[in-house]
RNA sequence: GCGGACGUGGUGAAACUGGUAGACACAAGGGACUUAAAAUCCCUUUCGGGUAACCGAGUGCGGGUUCGAGUCCCGCCGUCCGCACCA
C-alpha cells in the first residue's frame, strides 16, 4: 500500500468501471421497489458551481444509499436548456445561442461527470433538443383541445430598447434589468395556461403535501391567495355615454356596506381610461400615480392620493344614498375588479383616504360584549377621530337587516340580499394570474400554432412537429430574429392552403421544466410520455433543488401534472411526493485598498496575534476580509469545483459539503474545511487500507470477544444504524459525525487476538460502506484494499445488529432537585427500587442532599434519577 | 405592516417524543517523532474561581409550567427569508 490515497489516479479507475459495467443504468422492472430521486436540472451557464456540487451530492447520497437498499432506482440528469443568457452570449460574443449552449453542457457534463455522481446518463435530455421540444409542443396541442390554453390581451412589461417583454422579476426599480430604460405597461396578446382554473386544486393539495417544506407550503398558499367575498354592482350617476353602466367591485366585507363611504377605481380602469379621455387633469393625476415606481420603499412611504371624478354610486342597499367615486392611487387594477368600495371604519387604507380627503367614517361593527354606553363611545371615537381602523371580529351596528349578527353571518346574509336583489353575488377570488407563456425570443421552444386571415388561430398540424428554429438568425438588431427572419414565419394554413403566418412567440422556459421529470421516465418515446413508464416512476420519491423555486418552478409543475392527468399522460396529481430545498454555498469577501472585489485566488489569509489578517498573494497589499455572502459572480467570492476537484479529488469536496452543516441551511466554504476534508480522506485510506491486523475477508465471526472487541463492535454497529437513519433523513451532517466516530473508535483499538481482528474488519467493511454514499471512489478504492472482488457500489447495504445496540448497563445522571451531582451505572433492566438506593447511596448525593429529608425520587429508566429534597 | 424560520463555546454545529448541554469537526495552544520541515500521533480548550479534588454560572433577554426546560407556554429584543396598498 502506497502510504497516500491518490485521489486524482482512483477516481477516474473508478467512474470508468460503474460506467464500463452500466451500474447506473436504470434498471428494467424486476419487482423490487422503485427510488425516483431528481435533483432540479441546471441551467447550462457554462461552469459548474459548488451549490451544484452540493445539490448534486445530496441527490447521489440518496441514490446511492437506495440502491445499496435494494431499490430499483431512477437518478437521471438534463438540462434546462433555453434560455436568455444564450441570446446574450450571441450578442456579446458573436456566437450562436445553440453552439453556446450545446458547448456548454458539453463542458458541465464532463465536470459532473468528474465528481462521481450516479446519474443514468442514457437518459440525459435537454430541453432545447428538437424532439424534446416536439414533444412540449405536442402536449401544447394537447392543452389547447382540452380547453386549458386562452389567447387574449394583457398588459406587459415592455422593455422599449431592447423590444421585448419583461417578467416581473426582470424588472428593477421600474427600468428594465438589462436596458436600464423605464419599462413601459403595454396590451399585448399574448397565449395563457389557464392556471386560475385550477387555483382550487393547487390549493387544496397543498394539504396532501405532508413531505414538503412547511415554508414553500405557505409560499404558494400566499401565492394562490384565495379569499371569499363578493362581487357587488354599483349603479352609476353621470356617466354620460353609458347611463346603465354598472361598477362591478370585489369585497372580503359585503358586511361592511352599511359602512360605505366612497368608491375607488385603480388608474388603470378601463372606465377611468374612458373618463381620461377628454379630462386633462385626470390625464394628469394618472401620471403622477404611475411615476411613483414600484420599489418597496416607494410604495410603502406613498402617500394615499384621489381625484373626484363626480361620478356618484347608488348605494345598493339604503335608497336614495350615493357615494362619491375617487379614482385612487392604492387600488390595483390586477386584483380583483380593479375597483373597490370603501367603508373607512374597517379597513385602515379606506380610512386613511377618508381622513385625508375628509369623507365620513361610518362604523358597522363593533367589539362583541360591551355595554351599550361602551358601544356607542366606541362607536363616536371610531367616527371622529380614530386613525386606526376596527378589523377584528365584532357584531353588525348602524346597519340595518345586518344588525346583532356577527362577522360571518352578517357577509352571509349580505351576499344573500344582494343576490336577490340581483346586485351582487358570492365569489371567491385569487391573486393567482393565469400564467402568460408567451415570450418574444428567439432561444425558446416555439408555440406551434399559424395565424391565418381567413381561418384564424390554426394549431400546427402534428405530423409537422417539431416546429424547428431557423438557425440563420441574426443578434445584431434588438427584437426577436424569429420575427424578422425572411423566411421563417410565412407558411400555408394548415386547412385552407393560403399564405398565413407562424407564430413567432417562443415559451416562457419554465414550460421547459414543468415536465421534464415526466419524460425522465422514458426519455426516447416517440410520444411525450409513456403511460407505463410515468405510472412505473411518478412520482419523484425525492425531488431536491433551491427554495428560489419554491413558488414558479413547484407551481407550474404541479398545475402541468393536474393538467397531463387530466389527458392521460401521467397518472396522478402532484409530481413529487417529497421536497428538499437546499441552502446556499456563501464564503468570505475581499476587497482591495480601492474597494474592489477580490476572488478567494489571490487573497492569503494569516493569523496574527488571534486575528485574521489578509494580503493580495500577487503585491503583499492589505486586504479587507468583508461579510459572508452567496458565492456570486459579482463579488468574486466563488471557489471553482475544478480547482477543488484536481487540489483535493471529488470525494473531498462531496464530504466537505456534507458535513457540518445541515443541509437545509446555508453552509461557508472555508480553506481550512476543505483542507480538514482532505486530511480525513487520507486518513481514512490508512485506516482502512493500511490495517494489516485484520482477518482475513470472508472469515467467519467467531464465537466470543473480549470487553475492548465486543466494545468497537457495540460502536461499530450503534455508528451503523445511527448513521442509516440519518441518510434516510437528509441529516448529511450527523451522518459525516457518525463516521468520524466510527473511525475515532477503530484508530483506537488495537486487537489482542483473532476475536479482534475479526472485530476489526467488520467495523472497517462498516465505515467504507456506510461512508460509501458520500465518498464513493474512496470507499470503492479501500474496499478493493480490504481484499474483496465485488465493487462496493455493488454490495448490499449491512444491517446493524440491534442486540449489540442496546447496551446491558446504562450510565444515568443523578441529580439533587435538577441539579446534576453524580452518574451512576447501573444495569439496564434494574428496577427503580435498585436505582433508587444505588442513587442515594452516592457519598456526593448525600452531601448535595445535607441532611435534609428527601421527598421525593423520581426515577426515569435508563435515563435519570432526581432527588427532590 | 403581515406571515414564517431561527437565536447554543473563538467558529460550523449536536442534543430523537422535556431527562448528563456542547457529540463531531474547524480554529487555537501545548507536547511527541524529525538534523529540520511537511505529514502523523497524543493532550488541553464553555466561562469564572482554585495547584487540585471541587465550587459557582451558563443555550438572546424577562417571566411562567414542571421533580426537571436549549426543548413547552406568555411577553420582549435581534437576525434571516417570503409576501406586501390583495379590497
Amino acid at each position: 500500500m502506497s502510504t497516500r490515497y491518490n485521489a486524482r489516479a482512483a477516481e477516474p479507475k473508478w467512474q470508468k468501471l460503474w460506467e464500463d459495467r452500466g451500474t447506473f443504468r436504470t434498471p428494467e422492472p424486476s419487482g423490487r421497489p422503485k427510488y425516483y430521486v431528481l435533483e432540479m436540472f441546471p441551467y447550462p451557464s457554462g461552469r459548474i458551481h459548488m451549490g451544484h456540487v452540493r445539490n448534486y451530492t445530496m441527490g447521489d447520497v440518496i441514490a446511492r444509499y437506495k440502491r445499496a437498499r435494494g431499490f430499483d432506482v431512477l437518478h437521471p440528469m438534463g438540462w434546462d436548456a433555453f434560455g436568455l443568457a444564450a441570446e446574450n452570449a450571441a450578442m456579446e460574443k458573436n456566437v450562436h445561442p445553440k453552439s453556446w449552449t450545446y458547448d456548454n453542457i458539453a463542458a458541465m457534463r464532463t465536470q459532473l461527470k468528474a465528481i462521481g455522481l450516479s446519474f443514468d446518463w442514457d437518459r440525459e435530455l435537454a430541453t432545447c433538443d428538437p424532439e424534446y421540444c416536439g414533444h412540449e409542443q405536442a402536449i401544447f396541442l394537447d392543452f389547447l383541445e382540452a380547453g386549458f390554453v386562452s389567447r387574449r390581451k394583457s398588459m406587459v412589461n415592455w422593455d422599449p430598447v431592447d423590444n421585448t417583454v419583461l417578467a416581473n422579476e426582470q424588472v428593477i426599480d421600474g427600468c428594465g434589468w438589462r436596458s436600464g430604460a423605464p419599462v413601459e405597461r403595454r396590451e399585448l396578446t399574448q397565449w395563457f395556461f389557464n392556471i386560475t382554473d385550477f387555483a382550487d386544486d393547487l390549493l387544496d393539495g397543498l394539504d396532501t403535501l405532508e413531505h414538503w417544506p412547511e415554508k414553500v407550503r405557505t409560499m404558494q398558499r400566499n401565492w394562490i391567495g384565495r379569499s371569499e367575498g363578493a362581487k357587488v354592482f354599483f349603479a352609476l350617476d353621470g356617466v354620460a355615454e353609458a347611463p346603465d353602466y354598472k361598477l362591478e367591485i370585489f369585497t372580503t366585507r359585503p358586511d361592511t356596506l352599511f359602512g360605505a363611504s366612497f368608491c375607488a377605481l385603480s388608474p388603470h380602469h378601463p372606465l377611468t381610461q374612458k373618463l381620461a379621455a377628454d379630462n386633462a387633469d385626470l390625464q394628469a393625476f394618472i401620471r403622477k400615480c404611475d411615476q411613483i415606481g414600484t420599489s418597496e420603499e416607494a410604495i410603502e412611504t406613498a402617500e394615499k392620493l384621489g381625484f373626484d371624478t363626480g361620478l356618484k354610486a347608488r348605494h345598493p342597499f339604503i335608497e336614495g344614498k350615493t357615494l362619491p367615486v375617487y379614482v385612487a392611487n392604492f387600488v390595483l387594477m390586477e386584483y380583483g375588479t380593479g375597483a373597490i368600495f370603501a367603508c373607512p371604519a374597517h379597513d385602515q387604507r379606506d380610512l386613511d383616504f377618508a381622513r385625508k380627503y375628509d369623507l365620513p367614517v361610518i362604523p358597522v361593527v363593533a367589539p362583541k360584549d360591551l355595554t351599550e354606553t361602551a358601544r356607542a363611545a366606541f362607536v363616536e371615537e371610531l367616527a371622529a377621530h380614530s386613525t386606526d381602523a376596527f378589523t377584528g371580529d365584532g357584531v353588525a351596528v348602524n346597519s340595518d337587516f345586518l344588525n346583532g349578527l356577527d362577522v360571518m353571518a352578517a357577509k352571509r346574509a349580505a351576499i344573500e340580499k344582494l343576490e336577490a336583489m340581483s346586485l351582487g353575488q358570492g365569489t371567491i377570488n385569487y391573486r393567482l394570474r393565469d400564467w402568460g407563456i408567451s415570450r418574444q425570443r428567439y432561444w425558446g421552444c416555439p408555440i406551434p400554432v399559424i395565424h391565418c386571415e381567413a381561418c384564424g388561430i390554426v394549431p400546427v398540424p402534428r405530423d409537422q412537429l417539431p416546429v424547428v428554429l431557423p438557425d440563420d438568425v441574426t443578434f445584431d438588431k434588438p427584437g426577436n430574429p424569429l420575427d424578422r427572419h425572411p423566411t421563417w414565419k410565412h407558411v400555408d394554413c394548415p386547412k385552407c392552403g393560403k399564405p398565413a403566418r407562424r407564430e413567432t412567440d417562443t415559451f416562457d422556459t419554465f414550460v421547459d421544466s414543468s415536465w421534464y421529470f415526466a419524460r425522465f421516465c422514458a426519455p426516447k418515446a416517440g410520444t411525450p410520455t409513456v403511460r407505463a413508464a410515468t405510472d412505473r416512476w411518478l412520482p419523484v420519491d425525492q425531488y431536491i433543488g433551491g427554495v428560489e423555486h419554491a413558488i414558479l418552478h413547484l407551481l407550474y409543475s404541479r398545475f402541468f401534472t393536474r393538467a397531463m392527468h387530466r389527458l392521460g399522460h401521467v397518472g396522478l396529481d402532484e409530481p413529487f411526493a417529497r421536497l428538499f430545498t437546499q441552502g446556499m454555498v456563501n464564503h468570505e469577501t475581499y476587497r482591495d485598498a480601492a474597494g474592489k472585489w477580490l476572488p478567494p485566488s489571490e487573497v492569503a489569509i494569516e493569523t496574527a496575534g488571534g486575528k485574521r489578517v489578509a494580503k493580495r498573494i500577487s503585491d503583499g497589499t492589505p486586504v479587507t476580509i468583508g461579510s459572508i455572502e452567496k458565492m456570486s459572480k459579482s463579488k468574486k467570492n466563488t471557489v471553482d469545483p475544478d480547482d477543488i476537484i484536481s487540489q483535493y479529488g471529488a470525494d473531498t469536496s462531496r464530504w466537505f459539503m456534507l458535513s457540518d452543516s445541515p443541509p437545509e441551511r446555508d453552509v461557508q466554504w472555508t480553506d481550512a474545511g476543505a483542507e480538514g476534508a482532505w486530511r480525513f480522506t487520507q486518513r481514512f485510506w490508512r485506516l482502512a487500507a493500511g490495517a494489516d491486523d485484520i482477518a482475513p475477508a470472508g472469515a467467519s465471526r467467531p464465537e466470543s470477544f473480549d470487553d475492548a472487541a465486543l466494545a468497537l463492535r457495540r460502536a461499530a454497529h450503534k455508528a451503523l444504524d445511527a448513521l442509516t437513519d440519518d441518510i434516510e433523513h437528509l441529516r448529511f451532517n450527523r451522518a459525516v459525525a457518525r463516521i468520524y466516530e466510527l473511525a475515532n473508535a477503530i484508530s483506537g483499538f488495537v486487537p489482542a487476538n483473532d476475536a479482534g481482528k475479526w472485530a476489526k474488519r467488520e467495523a472497517l467493511e462498516f465505515m467504507v460502506l456506510a461512508a460509501a454514499p458520500m465518498m464513493p471512489h474512496l470507499a470503492e478504492e479501500c474496499w478493493a484494499a480490504l481484499g474483496h472482488e465485488i465493487p462496493a457500489v455493488d454490495t448490499e447495504w449491512p444491517v446493524a445488529d440491534k442486540a449489540l445496540i442496546v447496551e446491558d448497563s446504562v450510565t444515568i445522571a443523578v441529580q439533587v432537585n435538577g441539579k446534576r451531582r453524580d452518574e451512576l451505572t447501573v444495569a439496564r433492566d434494574a428496577d427503580n427500587e435498585t436505582v433508587e438506593r444505588a442513587a442515594l447511596a452516592l457519598e456526593k448525593v448525600g452531601k448535595a442532599i445535607d441532611g435534609k429529608a428527601v421527598r421525593k425520587v423520581i426515577v426515569v429508566p435508563g435515563k435519570i434519577v432526581n432527588v427532590v429534597v
